[in-house]
DNA sequence: ATTACTAGGTTCCGAGTAA
DNA sequence: TTTACTCGGAACCTAGTAA
């Protein structure tokens, strides 16, 4: 079967549900899929000819089912697409050094009691910043769920919400539970993030800048 | 996107693993893929205008990364297979009469032995015949795991091998746990299956002739 | 009403080649 | 080396229509 035609598949086994037979005509699938009832009838015929579908005529229209070796194509691509959006997903980032800043966001009450309800702990005064690559960081933050930290305002000044994912930091010496951090009003470009974790992360990581440490 | 350059879209998630960026040159895809490099250069151009990558000319190729936008299209398709797949399948048949050969069978001390060790039980001497849908009966067994129970020979005569799958029967009055059996010299065309149960299940279903059971 | 053939029009592909 | 344009030819799609 021409790789093109994967989507008259995917069509087809929709509606036999992979296994219930599918009563129907040529031009209802050319209506439904926006294209011409010749087509239709051509492309029925070639999936047929390539073994994917089971295919009858009969007096009021086609009938259809998947065969096996359709229903084999179609979960080796779910195979594969269950692999892709299921393998271990991780960020690798290079130390930096914070302007500092973190430590005394880090310090506020507002955040600290937030942050103890969703993570579990009262993060270390202190972040731990890392150079990444922004368009994986995208990435790998789309396979993660997000917490949001709302802002709030003192008498000095006004603190903007975060972002906040939970996720798991490690280099050769120690793996902790942490949590990537990212300021609606963000400091950094989006090549550098913030970790917070209970502990000091420079510390417990033994870490120096430009050491690379995994996020997962 | 036209829906038919998912073959494209799909390589490419492959290669970047849906976050990584992947360098290479349109002449390496098209060797790959076996088209030409000239068509690469404008599906990749397509792709890319559809938001689903992002992709950047180097001096020595392109570079490619999947975009949000790919990633949701490509998650979408995993949804609607992983929902295919694992949707939970049955096989409905109407009650029929066997030819009392079950019954027969059941009888032999080397099947019964063999049963008992596979379902942890010694099957009620008798089989529920039902007649089902032959495309439906494949299409329910690929979902199921088969267990083979060996043929043997006695003095007076040989009986053959049985493929046995362990199912859930029900109807409205009761559900048990039963098994499907495919003789390997099978009687009945493909439109009969058989089942077996620690008791009788013309009993424990209370069904007659044409009464219809779900088989899960 | 169907499906599916033929014929012609449109789209798509790839060889050649510019940048 | 690249990418990507032009353009001729191949593939593909649809209107008309037979069965």
């Amino acid at each position: 079967m021409n790789q093109k035609d994967l989507y008259i598949l995917l069509y087809l086994a929709q509606k036999t549900q992979l296994q219930q037979s599918f009563k129907t005509s040529t031009s209802l699938i050319a209506a439904e899929l926006g294209i011409s009832q010749q087509t239709v009838s051509r492309k029925l015929l070639d999936v047929a000819s390539a073994g994917m579908i089971q295919r009858r005529v009969t007096l009021s229209g086609v009938e259809i089912r998947m065969s096996p070796e359709g229903r084999k194509h179609l979960f080796s691509l779910y195979g594969d697409l269950k692999h892709l959006f299921t393998a271990k997903q991780e960020l690798i980032g290079a130390v930096t050094s914070g302007l500092g800043e973190g430590r005394f966001y880090m310090k506020q009450p507002l955040y600290k009691k937030q942050f103890q309800s969703i993570l579990g702990y009262v993060p270390f005064a202190g972040t731990l910043n890392l150079i990444v690559d922004r368009f994986a960081v995208d990435a790998f933050l789309a396979t993660k769920k997000m917490q949001y930290i709302n802002g709030f305002v003192t008498k000095k000044r006004s603190f903007g919400g975060l972002r906040c994912y939970p996720i798991l930091i490690h280099n050769t010496n120690n793996t902790i539970n942490a949590a990537l951090i990212i300021p609606d009003r963000n400091i950094h470009g989006h090549d550098t993030v913030e970790l917070i974790a209970a502990e000091c992360l420079r510390t417990v990581l033994q870490v120096k800048n430009n050491d690379e440490v995994v996020v997962q």
